[in-house]
DNA sequence: TGTACCGGCTCCACGGTTCC
DNA sequence: GGAACCGTGGAGCCGGTACA
């Protein structure tokens, strides 16, 4: 795990990764719940085979800007190496913003992958990397820790150097995932997907509406009992305000200060019949939207239920 | 702790079905 | 034919999640 601190050694490693096709990309930060975050280490991992992360490369950019502008600018904006995150919209906060090109985000590939082809509680880098790679547990208790301080202690460094290959395995898994669902519509075969829809959509209904009745009396148990959490649910109460005026009074009020707004109202169907004369009248702008819908019919098939 | 995004919830509109 | 009801889906609000 080669931990790079001297200027000189990170550049010489910077100029090396320009010839890099793909590289898995992580981060740590420093001062992350103050308004001024500081960027402390660049994790890269340019060979997704390393599973322990001895080749892993850990940058410490700690208040070297300089050296963070030029990762940007040889790394981060080079069109030509393609660069994985995991929740890429956070590090490429600190690494270039819309100047890094090429990104992929991993909690964005895991996000569109459907649950039944990978169940998971949540997307988070360590679900991900127990659940579809078998890593064992993976211990994230120092991502919160004080990356600010220096010297780092050996367990810093052997956690950051774990995130890119965590990512490394994650993506190679989620592509794999990816190409099972991602199906062009014009070669999609839609008889046996009707067959196959039809096959689980008593079972699909059975379940669900166990899973809403069981929800409606969990809820209502739970309220009448004053129970707020259990040990598999929490309860959590919110409120919405709506805000009413009487329309008359706001007519008046924009005619008296003789306010201008082109904000269109939309006029539902109880305000169109209310002032159906008025907007006779009135120019009104349509705006007209389509819908697709899948409506079962019967079909003559022994293995469907109904 | 700050920020971006997602998903649950609710309201509303629309089309289809059922009933009188 | 019209009213009532139901299922589906869009839109918007707000809380939760993701990261360090």
């Amino acid at each position: 795990m080669p931990y790079l601190q001297n200027p000189e050694e990170i550049i010489g490693a910077i100029a090396r990764l320009k010839f890099a096709p793909i590289l898995w990309v992580d981060t740590e930060v420093a001062d992350y719940k103050t308004k001024q975050p500081r960027l402390s280490l660049i994790q890269i991992s340019a060979n997704s085979a390393d599973l322990t992360g001895e080749q892993v490369l850990i940058f410490d950019v700690l208040d070297k800007p300089d050296l963070i502008d030029h990762f940007i600018d040889e790394i981060m904006a080079n069109e030509a190496i393609a660069k994985v995150f995991h929740n890429a919209a956070f590090d490429k906060k600190f690494l270039g913003g819309s100047k890094a090109k090429n990104i992929t985000c991993t909690l964005e590939l895991a996000k569109n992958i459907p649950y039944y082809l990978a169940p998971k509680p949540d997307n988070k880098l360590k679900t991900l990397a127990e659940t579809l790679c078998h890593f064992p547990i993976v211990n994230k208790d120092l991502q919160s820790s004080d990356w600010g301080l220096r010297p780092l202690s050996q367990e810093q460094l052997d956690y950051a150097k774990l995130d890119p290959v965590y990512t490394a395995q994650v993506h190679h898994r989620l592509l794999q995932l990816q190409q099972q669902c991602q199906i062009a519509p014009e070669t999609e075969n839609i008889a046996n997907l009707t067959r196959r829809y039809r096959q689980i959509e008593h079972d699909w209904q059975m379940l669900n509406s166990e899973v809403e009745h069981l929800k409606t009396r969990l809820k209502a148990a739970m309220s009448a009992q004053n129970v707020d959490t259990t040990v598999g649910f929490k309860l959590t109460f919110s409120s919405r305000k709506a805000e009413y005026v009487k329309l008359a009074d706001l007519g008046q009020a924009i005619a008296t200060k003789q306010f201008q707004s082109d904000t269109p109202l939309k006029l539902t169907k109880a305000l169109q019949k209310e002032f159906q004369d008025l907007l006779a009248d009135l120019p009104i702008e349509e705006k007209i939207s389509q819908t697709v819908s899948l409506k079962s019919i019967d079909l003559d098939d022994p293995e469907v239920p109904f």
